[in-house]
Parts: C-alpha cells; structure tokens; sequence
DNA sequence: TCTGGGGTCCTAGGACCC
DNA sequence: TCTGGGGTCCTAGGACCC
C-alpha cells in the first residue's frame, strides 16, 4: 500500500497560515509579473477561475468578486513544504517527496483496518503543526492513490483520508473518476480516448490488455496496469541520483530589443543555476540557452543554443561566459525578446566527478573555494545576492519585482499577534 | 496593454556502424 | 533493372506533471 499526501491549494493555503483574514474568501495567487493565476482558493474556482488563465483575460470576475490577488511567494512556499515534509517524515515510513506540495508515503507496515484511523491521525497533525490543510490518498497503486487523495479532496466524510483497499471500492472510484482526470493522461490523450468511447478511468481499466499494446503506447499500458492494481511507477525511480536538468528562465514584463539587456539576464540565470548545482554538490558538461520573442504575436521566433562545456562545472563565472557566448549565436537583432532561460545538462554529482589532464589544479582549488565563500555569504542574508560576480548585475532585467514578506524567515516580518480582552466573544476576538 | 516556471519521459527520425 | 538487415546513439519535439 502507498500513500499520496497532497496539500490542498497549496500556495492559497501557505497565505492564510499567516493571514487568516482570507479564509472562506476567494484568493489567487499571480505567477511572474503578475501575469497568470498559478493557484487559487476553493472559492475562487467556484467563480469559474482556471489555473495558467492570464490575469488581464479576468479582471472583470475579480473586481466584481471582491478576489484578493496576490504575487507569488514562493520563498514562504518553499518553507511551508519543508515544514509539511518535515512532520511527515516524523509520522510516516519511505517519505518520498515528489514535488513542492506532494509526497507519498509507505503503508505497507500498517495494517488494513488500521489505515482510515491512521490516514486520517495524519492529516489532523500536519493542519495542527503546520496548519496546511492536506488530503492523503491510501491504495494499492500511485494511480490508485492519486484518485483516492481527490475524492479525500472532495468528500469531507473522508475527513481528509480515502481508502482504496478493495475491488468493490476500486470499480467505483474508477466509475466516478474522468478520463482526463487519471494521473499521466492530460489533454491530448484524453480527447484520444473520448473519441474511442471512453469516458471514465473504469472504461479504460476494462479493455483488454492486447487492445492497450496494440492501439497505444507504454505510457498508457503503464497507467492501465495501476488502474487495475498493479504497481509499476515508481519503483524505479526511487534510486536517488542527481537531477538530469536544472533551469532558470523567465518572462520579461515589456520588449527587450538588445543583446547588452539579453546578456544581463543570460549572466544571472546562469549564476543562478551555478549556485544551484553547487548546492546539489553538483556539476554540467553542458549549458543551453533559450530567447523567445512574444508567442502570441505573429512573427514569432524562438530558438536553442546548447554549448558543451569540456570540463564539468559549477562555477558561475564559467556558466556565464558560456551561455553569453551560446546566447550570440542566436540572437537576431530587431526582435522584441520577451523570454529567456538558461539550462544546465548532462549533470553529474560531485562523486562521478573527472578532471581534465591539462587544467590547472592550483586555480580549481581557489576558484572552489572562492564559490562557497560566496555562497556562505549570501546564505546568511536572507536578501539574496548580497555578493556577486561583478559581470553579472545584480537587479532584474525588464521585470516586475515585489518584496514578499518572509513570515517565517525574516525577523521583521514575523506576524504580530494581537491579544484582546479574553471577555471578547465576538467572531472577530477569536480570530485575533 | 497585459499571457508563469520547472521538471520528466517517450518517440521518431537521422547519422552512423558493421 | 535490381539497392539488406540489424543495431546504437543522439536530438528535437510532443505530452505530461505540479
């Protein structure tokens, strides 16, 4: 048996830990710039708000809706998960976190007709701890546990924790669940499927195995075989090693026409990717750039350029002369570029590291060290990039900035409460 | 006027090899 | 006139996930 504990509108959640004032209310959270919805609450989805919509496509809904917007914050988020994974871990066997909101857990050592109790003595302690509301799916399969978690999501009965331990509960579950909304089959294959008839993950779960190879891929055979119990995804991936990828990239609030403008950004993307990989005690053999000019307008050019870099690294200063010389040829001039990202590949740990014959040791060492002395000054400041490499500046390129307030990592930013008289009855007193 | 960011895996097709 | 068979590796693009 494993467990999926998802957080219930994660981002939205995070934001009412510390400003309690918006629960019940409708909220949405902007991506970059303020320019999409990336999360939003119960309310806010009831009124017909979509995650990716742009912000400008319902400003009317907002304002007639009284919906409170807010800008990312994702450095809160980040926290908040790790306090979530944290109480977790402390409750739970084979913690494996899957993404910042979702992890799932191992349930083979409790036994069956312990699991709701257990399920749901989960779910109590991290809204008490953490105080993230979150629902936990328990089955045989992570497919299984994916629909079990949204109808934990969706029922309050289950008071945060569903069961699928049975084939009577798996033939309904599967019944009640959408094609498009099993795990691993999005839009296209939805439409795909629709058009053969089948319109419920138990229509899919009941086809024959041959029709399965025969007319689809081994994606979807994946994904047939957890419907029906069988556990295939992630077992596998479970055997730790380093990510195979790891990018920065971001979309500019107006136009950027030159490659000066293009180079800044360039540079601290890639400064930022270096400081991830020495994070991870990690190294690229590549680098790829990526500029983008507006995709909803006509004329639209994109395009990658990958440079390999001959001896695995992670220092900044090698990053961003590599990928501003990447970024040369394929800028084209008199294009308004709204887009650019930096990615490193080909990664490899610390471990599995080979130097060249020829480099020069003595350098590599100072160099190394000059990275983590860079990097320990900056992690005890909680505003970023206190230090920097001079090439590379130190504001960003064509973007809309705020200044979030760190709750839980700021000393002047921790909440103030305010104690009232303990007479003080009133719904507002308690709130206090 | 205004359209997010960060990942993974699979597949088809080309290049190359014997 | 007729143009094999089997394999690997790499890359770009598509689809999916949160």
């Amino acid at each position: 048996m494993t467990g999926l504990i998802d957080c219930n509108n994660f981002f939205v959640s995070c934001e009412r830990v510390f400003r309690p004032e918006l629960r019940d209310k409708p909220v949405i959270v902007l991506g970059n710039n303020d320019g999409c919805v990336v999360a939003m609450s119960n309310e806010a989805k009831a009124l017909g708000i979509t995650r990716g919509i742009p912000l400008f496509k319902i400003r009317d809904i907002v304002s007639r809706h009284n919906i409170t917007t807010l800008s990312g914050n994702h450095r809160l988020y980040k926290d908040m998960s790790s306090r979530v994974m944290m109480t977790l871990a402390s409750l739970a066997d084979g913690l494996e976190i899957s993404s910042i909101d979702e992890a799932y857990i191992n349930l083979d050592a409790v036994d069956d007709d312990e699991l709701p109790a257990y399920g749901q003595s989960i779910v109590k302690t991290i809204r008490k701890n953490v105080g993230i509301p979150v629902s936990l799916g328990m089955a045989p399969t992570r497919t299984l546990a994916k629909i079990a978690a949204r109808f934990a999501k969706k029922y309050p009965g289950y008071k945060g924790a569903c069961l699928i331990n049975n084939s009577d509960k798996m033939t309904k579950a599967l019944c009640l669940t959408g094609i498009g909304d099993v795990w691993g089959i999005g839009r296209r294959l939805s439409e795909r499927l629709k058009a053969h008839g089948l319109n419920t993950a138990l229509d899919f779960a009941q086809l024959p195995k041959e029709i399965i190879r025969d007319r689809y891929n081994i994606n979807l055979e994946r994904v047939w075989r957890e419907l029906n119990g069988e556990a295939c995804i992630g077992i596998e991936e479970s055997i730790d090693g380093p990510q195979k990828s790891l990018t920065c990239s971001r979309t500019f609030a107006t136009e950027v026409y030159t490659i000066d403008e293009l180079n800044d950004a360039v540079a601290q993307y890639a400064a930022y990717v270096a400081e991830r990989l020495r994070r991870h005690d990690c190294h690229c053999t590549a680098i790829s750039v990526y500029i983008a000019t507006n995709r909803f307008k006509e004329s639209y050019y994109s395009n990658i350029a990958q440079h390999r870099i001959p001896e695995a690294t992670n220092d900044t200063s090698i990053l961003c002369k590599e990928a501003k010389s990447a970024l040369a040829t394929i800028f084209r001039p008199g294009y308004g570029y709204k887009r650019a990202g930096v990615t490193a590949t080909q990664i490899i740990d610390g471990n599995g590291l080979q130097q060249s014959l020829f480099s020069d040791h003595d350098d590599l060492k100072k160099r190394k060290r000059l990275m983590s002395a860079l990097d320990k000054i900056n992690s005890e400041f909680t505003s970023h990039d206190k230090v920097h490499v001079a090439s590379i500046p130190s504001k960003s390129i064509a973007m809309k900035e705020h200044t979030p307030r760190l709750y839980t990592s700021r000393m002047s930013d921790i909440i103030d409460i305010k104690c009232t008289d303990r007479s003080d009855n009133t719904k507002a007193g308690k709130e206090n």
